[in-house]
DNA sequence: ACGCAATTTCCTGCTT
DNA sequence: TAAGCAGGAAATTGCG
């Protein structure tokens, strides 16, 4: 069965092509959206004061246009478009989120694109070179289109190598377990540092952030949080969903899924009871408790 | 090609 | 009555 109210608008309509699987003739399309109502105000209300596309919502640009909104010159981003790119490039890494300081990119692309390869050293410690080549491609290309959740990028641009064909400081080199800087080694493309860099990259997640970790991030970045998951008990790990479908949604963009629902992400969470990464919280609604085996939630953590 | 982990999808029944 | 919870079952996906 697949029944749109009124006013609903189908992802066929939004041009999307269907995902996952289903057994109903229309399952494929049986996720729909209310634009005006429930899930996009829940996505919109904290965002939309500071979008500078007022016609694409932040969080739903995936869904309603196919283009990020940071597909202008990065001169030109609102800082809100800055931590867009941010998410993005740490996304197409498999990196998390937490491993980047939002706070030091409390900046417009202006001066984001001011900044120096020492800035972003400085800013986001080992991660500061994939940045610094990510923005200075972008200001070379003039022109970006941001599909969801990844960057378009020129077929020659290899990300996976952390030592790209960007100047970097002469007799400095990133070392990845050290934090930013170690003594210069004369050739930083040596195999030996790509190597202990994708190591750092990959090795953890090789399916990128996890779900647990993707709530666990929202929950550590206040900036990139706006009302959709709040701490109960900041130091019991009890945590709540004020916006569950806008969150939802959010893993969804992430995944490149557009029929996520909160539902669905729920039936994942529960999972994380068996394997102790969430405890039960008995009797109340959308919260949850980090279990044992979550790491990172905690302040002494940082 | 295969096995596996981590979901994703769908479902029924129950609770708030 | 709607929304959320619980958990089984099967499918999907990406990786090693």
């Amino acid at each position: 069965m697949c029944h749109l109210s009124p006013g609903e608008i189908s992802f066929r309509d939004l041009g999307l092509k269907p995902l996952g699987h289903g057994t109903s003739e229309c399952s494929s399309y049986n996720m729909s959206v209310t634009p005006s109502t429930t899930l996009d105000s829940q996505l919109t209300t904290t965002w939309s004061t500071t979008n500078s596309y007022p016609d694409v919502p932040m969080v739903m640009s995936g869904y309603t246009s196919r283009l990020w909104p940071c597909d202008s010159q990065p001169q030109f981003w609102s800082k809100y478009q800055v931590w867009e790119w941010l998410q993005q490039v740490m996304d197409m890494h498999q990196m998390d989120v937490s491993s980047v300081p939002f706070q030091n990119f409390d900046m417009d692309g202006h001066q984001l694109c001011s900044l120096s390869y020492q800035d972003f050293l400085r800013a986001a410690g080992s991660v500061g070179p994939i940045l610094f080549h990510s923005i200075t491609e972008l200001k070379w290309s003039g022109q970006y289109h941001v599909e969801i959740g990844q960057l378009e990028l020129k077929p020659e641009l290899d990300f996976s190598c952390p030592f790209p064909d960007v100047s970097y400081p002469p007799g400095e080199i990133y070392d990845p377990l050290n934090h930013p800087l170690t003594p210069a080694s004369p050739n930083p493309s040596s195999p030996d540092i790509k190597r202990s860099f994708s190591c750092q990259v990959k090795k953890h997640n090789p399916r990128g952030t996890h779900l647990w970790e993707f709530i666990r991030d929202i929950l550590l970045n206040p900036e990139r949080n706006p009302g959709l998951i709040k701490w109960e008990d900041r130091t019991e790990g009890v945590f709540r969903f004020l916006k569950s479908e806008a969150v939802a949604q959010l893993w969804g963009k992430k995944k490149n899924n557009s029929s996520m629902t909160y539902e669905k992400l729920s039936r994942a969470m529960r999972y994380y009871y068996k394997r102790e990464i969430l405890e039960r919280v008995d009797g109340r609604r959308l919260v949850y408790k980090f279990g044992r085996n979550a790491r990172g939630w905690r302040e002494s953590d940082k």
